[in-house]
DNA sequence: AGGCTTGATATTGTAAACAATAATGGTTGA
DNA sequence: TCAACCATTATTGTTTACAATATCAAGCCT
């Protein structure tokens, strides 16, 4: 049974929605044997998976220290925030193919878990949905490859929000979301792609890359909750 | 001396300079043994290279079975092509940053060694220069995550025309290159975007994917000479 | 007292042996 | 002659033990 690469893929999920969920602070030390506990695996998989990760920027390796998760510079967070930006704004302007009905009923589905989130102030399931929402959108107007790819950007936001937010701070507003549908429904596509930026743009005016961040190393008893 | 990861991404830069040059084919077998022989390497080490590439969308691993070159398929290649072409055309028609006099210095510099390559009749050497014009433009009016994520799709068409070119292929005009400059120091951004879309569809225009392309299974004898 | 050296400890990195699996080739029987 | 089956071989996958390195704490010297 090649039960090995979905173990890996598990293994790898969690600790990716445990930066997305912001409870694996930046600069957190990842100790392969500790985690290997925690996963009820053994180191080299775990060693496989931290490489994997290094080369989606959510970890840095540092060799002969170990694992850490990455603490992305401002320099690199600018890019990361442009890059994502360029990538949605331009897709909605210039779709591939029309919003389909089936499409559509995903997103309102998506919409309709964040407003059940909403109400039930879980922020954590409110980040998580937000992303998904922009990721099916993604998908719907466009492929799977521009898919992959914004959401790798997407974990790097996570982690750049986590490290450069300003306090007061109230991520991607769903009535946002709400009328990006609509006008793709009504097909104007011009408006939806300035919706998208304004949108993206509220995201960035939240942050400030000029104090240096905590480096918050949190404990492996944030992850325990990770090994089912 | 933490070399390890030096010989590494030597041996991931052969190997992904063999594809880019179409020398290693879509679905050839990458035995471990054998790649740690030609890279006077071990087999943990070639092992975790392959893991990378996998990732990258170059080597698809079958569990059991081993490393092959990725063989796209024509859906997949048809997102790359239509990704790389939403990233490539909008960033010149919004730019980042205006091209630097430094920029266009390298990117001149690049124009001449492919003129020369062109006068050689080294179809090798023009495949890669002319990938590096295209990522030396993004970096230039981007940014480095753009540029890596656009490396990456650059990669990735290199297998794809490799599977799907038709016979008569003239790829990338250098001509083209000539007048994107042209117009980007004239800061006429839409025509320099407008070209950019014509010069990637050329591209994409000598593709057929409905052919299945032949496994052209490429023996170690053509990697022999990457080991030095 | 403070910084530096030095030894102990913990963690990472590597190699090698072993186990599991798939490819190969030859044999047998219809 | 061809196809199916089995044994052999080769390759991949995993585990183990070991070596190298960094971290930490205590002691020492200035």
């Amino acid at each position: 049974m090649g039960s090995s690469a979905k173990e890996e893929a598990r293994i790898a999920d969690a600790l990716c929605k445990a930066v997305l969920e912001r409870k694996l602070a930046p600069g957190s030390k990842l100790p392969e044997e500790e985690l290997a506990q925690i996963f009820r695996s053994n180191r080299a998989k775990i060693r496989r998976v931290l490489l994997l990760l290094s080369r989606s920027h959510i970890v840095t390796l540092e060799p002969g220290r170990g694992a850490f998760v990455s603490r992305p510079s401002p320099q690199e967070a600018r890019d990361v925030l442009a890059s994502r930006r360029l990538i949605e704004v331009s897709l909605l302007a210039r779709p591939y193919r029309k919003l389909s009905a089936q499409g559509a009923g995903r997103l309102r589905q998506i919409m309709a878990q964040e407003a059940q989130a909403h109400a039930a102030h879980d922020a954590i399931a409110m980040i998580y949905l937000s992303g998904q929402f922009h990721l099916t959108l993604i998908e719907e107007l466009g492929n799977k490859v521009l898919k992959s790819i914004t959401g790798e950007l997407i974990l790097r936001m996570s982690l750049i929000i986590t490290m450069y937010e300003r306090q007061n701070t109230t991520c991607c507003l769903s009535s946002d979301h709400h009328d990006l549908l609509e006008l793709l429904l009504a097909h104007d596509y011009a408006e939806a792609s300035a919706l998208m930026a304004h949108h993206l743009e509220g995201i960035e005016s939240c942050l400030d890359f000029h104090r240096e961040p905590a480096t918050t190393t949190i404990l492996s008893q944030i992850l325990q909750p990770l090994k089912d």
